[in-house]
DNA sequence: AAATTGTTTGCTCTTTTATGCAAGTTATAC
DNA sequence: GTATAACTTGCATAAAAGAGCAAACAATTT
């Protein structure tokens, strides 16, 4: 075979430079990147959702931004709104007074803290300073901020100090930001965050985890933690519904 | 070489640009977004719906309205915020490469992170989720967040596993938000927050007091350092104005 | 080397989204 | 009140996204 005039691209070299792009210009779209990058959009789009899923863009129609096109404050698109506060009322139907909570960060443990019960007496442990001061605004709540190098993409502290602290910590109940959730469990992306949230599994009696329905069966890089490993599966679906059945055997329960 | 043209708008970019507008002149008029962003008044209109869905804005007939338009505090604020620039200015040209800065948070201290210049590379220790977000917008910054149990009033981690912890850093500059302010140096009203604030103190080389004049000949119950401990005293203000005067023998330089 | 397995890519078909236009309705101004 | 601008609703169209499939390719094992 002759390579006519262009060298072939391979996948990450392609994403790398989707990513330069995106770091110059703050956009990008899906029919451009086709063009200059000789793939066809189907390629882009898969590329792109991709790297969304990974947490390093955010995909729209027609295209991606950067991810320090930060603007809406309430990041959450309209409708997965209400989707994360479904998922946020049942995670709370969890909670018990006096309970320790170790949680991550993420968008639906937002909404969480948002929908909090004033009255309810519980002690967060989280990695998330967003979400340590989104639960400061309940006076009932004890908000213990685990510290060290927070990472630029993820938004939470990680590293060895983080690991160690956790380790010294026991929690009722653990509830982790997820990116990636198949039948096999837990996946995500990025190593350091990996390592903080398997310390934090380890360190709570009950595993909780809440997604998307869209973001089940998705599958990234690195495993954080086996489905039996889990207590509770919440999504935003009824507990019967009929793409939450391959998980009825794997997982504690589903909410 | 490849131009691209950019003549489409994505959606979210072009909702982007609306917030813009009206963060600067406080209300839009669909039909001037209508003709400055090249859509149809229908398109402008269906933004303006979602995000005030979002609420994002206020929408009103022919346009929208900031959110915090509605709030007649706007004006003081903008005014304060021209201080606080100012000061955030003067604190940053005492910024070198390189070196490790400890800070405490508050809205000046947020300023200062946001004015930060891009290329520089700078180790942050901060007490402040809030402030230790707005730094990781900056590539070539590291942020280490210093965690501990969240004050719920002034939004910073307290307690000893803090201060033990800040015992252990070596840092270059110490930037306090600060409260309370005389001759006879830095006071403050929280018995948890004063004892983080002496051990940042203590664990730098070179303390910087940045202070809005107004702020000046203040004191509240607890001392946090005495003047001739502060290094720089940074003000809005120009450093010879008699406000300024009787500090003069008191702190090291003032700005 | 051949066979097996899994991944990547492009194509088709269908569904969804974004946008503008038209017709009728409501709000605001004079 | 009436006129005008702004809004609503429904519809049409084009672009984009999603699902499924098969060929091409890469990585392994035999």
């Amino acid at each position: 075979m002759i390579v006519t005039e262009n060298r072939i691209m391979l996948k990450k070299e392609r994403q790398a430079q989707i990513i330069k792009q995106l770091n110059l210009h703050n956009k990008v779209l899906s029919s451009d990147l086709s063009l200059e990058l000789n793939v066809s959009e189907d390629t882009i789009r898969r590329d792109l959702n991709e790297l969304a899923l990974e947490n390093v863009i955010v995909k729209v129609h027609g295209g991606a931004l950067s991810k320090s096109y930060n603007f809406t404050a309430t990041q959450a698109d309209t409708y997965a709104y209400d989707k994360k506060n479904i998922i946020a009322h049942k995670a709370i139907s969890l909670f018990r007074e006096g309970m320790t909570i170790l949680c991550s960060g993420g968008t639906t443990m937002r909404a969480i803290a948002n929908q909090l019960p004033e009255n309810l007496h519980i002690t967060f442990f989280t990695v998330s300073p967003l979400i340590a001061l989104e639960l400061t605004e309940h006076p009932n709540v004890e908000v213990i901020l685990l510290g060290g190098k927070l990472s630029n993409i993820s938004k939470i502290s990680v590293g060895g100090e983080v690991v160690s602290k956790i380790n010294e910590i026991k929690a009722d109940l653990c509830i982790l930001g997820i990116n990636g959730f198949n039948e096999d469990g837990i996946s995500d992306s990025d190593y350091e965050v990996v390592q903080v949230k398997k310390a934090m599994i380890k360190a709570s009696k009950q595993l909780i985890a809440p997604i998307i329905s869209e973001k089940l069966n998705s599958t990234l890089r690195l495993q954080v933690a086996s489905s039996d490993e889990v207590d509770y599966l919440i999504t935003e679906l009824s507990p019967d519904h009929k793409i939450l059945e391959s998980y009825q055997s794997k997982v504690g329960f589903i909410l």
